[in-house]
DNA sequence: TCAGAAACGATCAAAATCAATCGAAATCGA
DNA sequence: TCGATTTCGATTGATTTTGATCGTTTCTGA
């Protein structure tokens, strides 16, 4: 058997496959075959181990990866279009984000999706609140600021009194707001008492609010009230939105982006 | 047998050999040859040492480095003996723990075995400043309470002043601590200055400060400073630690525990 | 539901790497 | 200087990894 020049050693070429397959949410063998020049018996054999050690999950044609948990919950519907409309209001907020400011990230799939985008960027700060975010930027990219506190589990965010310990100490230039509903009466609104109280210290200590929120949140009232819709200077949503929706906070000043 | 005009000396060569592995992540036996000039067979000699020092982690075709990330697979390497003793450490310590007591929890791949055993607690309360642990404990278990600051990613710990903002205003029953050095005359040390403070900030305000290290460590001086014996109660390592060691500091009023 | 296509798993042979052994060279102590 | 010890390199048989083949399973579209 002919070797190639420099054969990959194993090690080597299972973290390519497994940074391959969490780049992408899930990956094909023949792709990773085409990738990485090797048979696909071997890709099959590496994908056997990656998945005893948790690191992917097989499927028919290919794996998926375990380690984000990003796509974790966003695998099942990741062709759907709530998903896609996510993505593409994470990329036009990407575009918001200048030369060596200080974004704050909140929870939320789709600041997640902007988290990851962050990635690349290493001349910004990132302060957020949310674990899952952090996990995404712990092995390469933007300084990262986290603010602490007490661990909420449901939404894998930091909370409580001792989050804004710190979070009054500094400013950010953006901040970067999901939420789980937003209408015209009753501004933006989330479930978790605890969690809209973080966000209103985040929102009074920023530069811009941006709010990042699809279709599917229009008109949606949740329990716990974060602030009205002056403290918003942005919202990134898609054309689903009600016409008459844009069309309102458009005269009141705020600017309404639809990617 | 002609030897080259300046034939490296063996330590010297390992040396090389470790951080060009440390470097490249990874090695192949062929390439340290021809970087190195000596056979295959004294490459592997050389592993083979390196690999029971813990430095490197042999694989066919060549090496990877342990150094570099900060053993990402503390808990795949079971079978080393280092591993083995440090599992030990964690299991003692974790017998330490009263019912609802409140305990910091330091970075380190000591106190992350620990971690892994308080995720049985569901009454106690953990302090971290460490993401590896607070991922750990992300889906259940104990309340946790995750101190924020600036992300330091070599240890993948929070560190700085911002990080101190949280940690004045708690209290915990018991500090378990790692280190990377200890020894007599100079007390705890560590790499890091911001680490070095962080800990000294955790022990004022900690009941009990509880060390664990394993006697690899004994001896060993590191840069930064962390503080004296007295600030120490209770040292857990192992019975490689030499004997007046353990005599010195009981009498110097010190619990030492070897499990 | 069924047939064709794609993907899968098991098996085997080739190639590379490894471990063990032995002998040569260099170093060290007397 | 001599002999013992250590270190290194070469050889050889064993092991591991990889790629190809082939029968089986799974998926897809009619």
């Amino acid at each position: 058997m002919i070797q190639e020049a420099h054969p990959a050693l194993a090690p080597e070429r299972r973290d390519r496959i497994r940074s391959l397959v969490r780049e992408g949410g899930v990956a094909r063998v023949e792709d990773l075959r085409k990738n990485l020049k090797v048979s696909v018996a071997t890709i099959r054999r590496d994908l056997e181990i990656l998945e005893e050690e948790g690191k992917v999950k097989r499927v028919h044609g290919g794996a998926v990866s375990m380690e984000s948990r990003l796509e974790e919950s966003v695998f099942d519907d990741k062709t759907s279009q709530a998903s896609k409309q996510k993505k593409r209001i994470a990329e036009d907020a990407f575009n918001l984000v200048g030369h060596e400011e200080s974004v704050f990230l909140d929870g939320g799939s789709t600041t997640l999706f902007l988290a990851r985008l962050l990635k690349q960027r290493t001349d910004i700060t990132v302060v957020t609140n949310s674990v899952r975010a952090m996990e995404e930027l712990a092995d390469s990219g933007p300084r990262v600021i986290f603010t602490g506190g007490e661990f909420r589990r449901i939404s894998q965010t930091m909370v409580g009194p001792l989050s804004s310990a710190i979070l009054e100490q500094i400013r950010v230039d953006k901040a970067f707001m999901g939420t789980m509903g937003f209408c015209l009466k009753n501004g933006i609104t989330t479930t978790d008492p605890n969690e809209a109280y973080i966000k209103r210290v985040v929102a009074e200590n920023a530069g811009q609010v941006i709010l990042m929120a699809d279709s599917s949140k229009a008109e949606k009232v949740s329990f716990a009230r974060v602030s009205d819709w002056d403290q918003v200077d942005i919202l990134i949503s898609d054309h689903d939105i009600p016409k008459d929706f844009t069309k309102t906070l458009r005269k009141r000043g705020i600017k309404v982006r639809l990617p």
